[in-house]
DNA sequence: TTAACTATTTAGTTTACTTAAAAAATTAAA
DNA sequence: TTTAATTTTTTAAGTAAACTAAATAGTTAA
């Protein structure tokens, strides 16, 4: 046997195993994200795929590891949309549109994507604190992005100088992950315009003049 | 033996059972502060009590309802806190400062307060759901005082009529929230500086004249 | 076809919540 | 003070779910 089918045998091997983990995961993430962490026992994942709970320790080292691979891979998918949305703005588009545009993507991905991010963003805090301190590691890659759009934008004199950015920026991303508490479908408002209502709140204030 | 006497004991009685309920909170808030709610094994609660896990069944149903009485204890708190400082305030004082006491008084009880206070808060998501829809029931009661005082400020004209107080109101809180994620105490801002900047970005706005 | 490797199952062990019955401690009554 | 009744704690299970290791089954390479 030559090297090429050599090759091509692994990579079928590989993708074999590889097919198996996926449904695991896809399974697990779906029933996460129903019934959450603790409401899902691996016993029920296993029943899913027709399989033994066993078995899952052979491509997973425990109910932990599990967790923490679907966590990943949907705050992977958050930080994705969001670089997309922006990513897709004409050229020379103004800080307000960038944060508004951003603010839509983190929205979007958090209330309409798969099973994935919705554990990832629902369930968070049912996670094991090992798993939730990985996720942290991944939120902060996320947040150096929201952190380089507001300095951008106050160096280009779009945000008051007085502005402190760290709070700022913490205070954006609880805002809009509180949406996930309160939103709706069934709503009036689409997810965009809630986004944009909230970058607006803190754009450009909400006293009247008056009341300055 | 007369009925004053009876009274007498029965009440002495009642404090005895009374107090050993409060050791077992007191020693459960504590732990579950330290290590989490999944992280505390009632065994672990006995032990600090020196009494025998089953011990706990005579005083509680179950964990989940030991957990949400500290729950409920440490939202109680909150909102007593927030109810307080907003009360010390002035007779017509502005809009804003009423604003910017409440969100003091959140965000000192959320930061400041005992292990109640902490375990409700850092723990929520932990809990089992049935818990923490109970949580929200409180929680419901404590948004209502901020919708209240929000009303107020938009009827006196303070607040611009274009504004929904819905958003605002899940947005500032949510924000406020946030801070739990981030604040340290070696940090060089207190408490009352963060909440007054917090309420800041939404009163005032973060755009320079020229951005808007 | 056989040997090696991969994947799954089986049959447990362990840990932690919970329960019920027994024992101990406390209180009330005689 | 002794006895009876009541309250509180412990003991000794039961149960559920994560996890493990050994056995088995299935697949691939030579």
């Amino acid at each position: 046997m030559n090297a090429k089918v050599k090759v091509e045998k692994a990579k079928s091997e590989k993708t074999k195993v590889k097919k198996t983990k996926e449904n695991i995961l896809d399974a697990a993430a779906a029933l996460f994200s129903k019934h959450g962490y603790n409401g899902t026992a691996l016993r029920d994942i296993a029943d899913a795929l027709e399989m033994k709970a066993g078995s899952l320790y052979y491509h997973f080292d425990s109910k932990e590891q599990l967790v923490l691979e679907i966590l990943t891979i949907g705050l992977e998918n958050i930080i994705d949309t969001v670089i997309r949305r922006v990513e897709e703005l004409p050229e020379n588009s103004s800080s307000r549109d960038i944060l508004v545009a951003a603010a839509k993507g983190h929205l979007g991905a958090l209330l309409e994507k798969g099973d994935y991010t919705s554990t990832s963003i629902r369930n968070y805090g049912q996670m094991p604190v090992a798993v939730q301190k990985e996720g942290r590691i991944i939120r902060d890659r996320y947040e150096s992005m929201w952190r380089k759009w507001l300095v951008k934008a106050q160096e280009k004199g779009d945000i008051k100088d007085s502005i402190d950015l760290k709070i700022l920026r913490l205070s954006i991303l609880g805002a809009l992950n509180r949406t996930l508490a309160w939103y709706s479908k069934k709503g009036d408002l689409s997810i965009d315009e809630i986004a944009e209502i909230q970058v607006g709140f803190v754009w450009d204030g909400i006293a009247t003049s008056d009341a300055r």
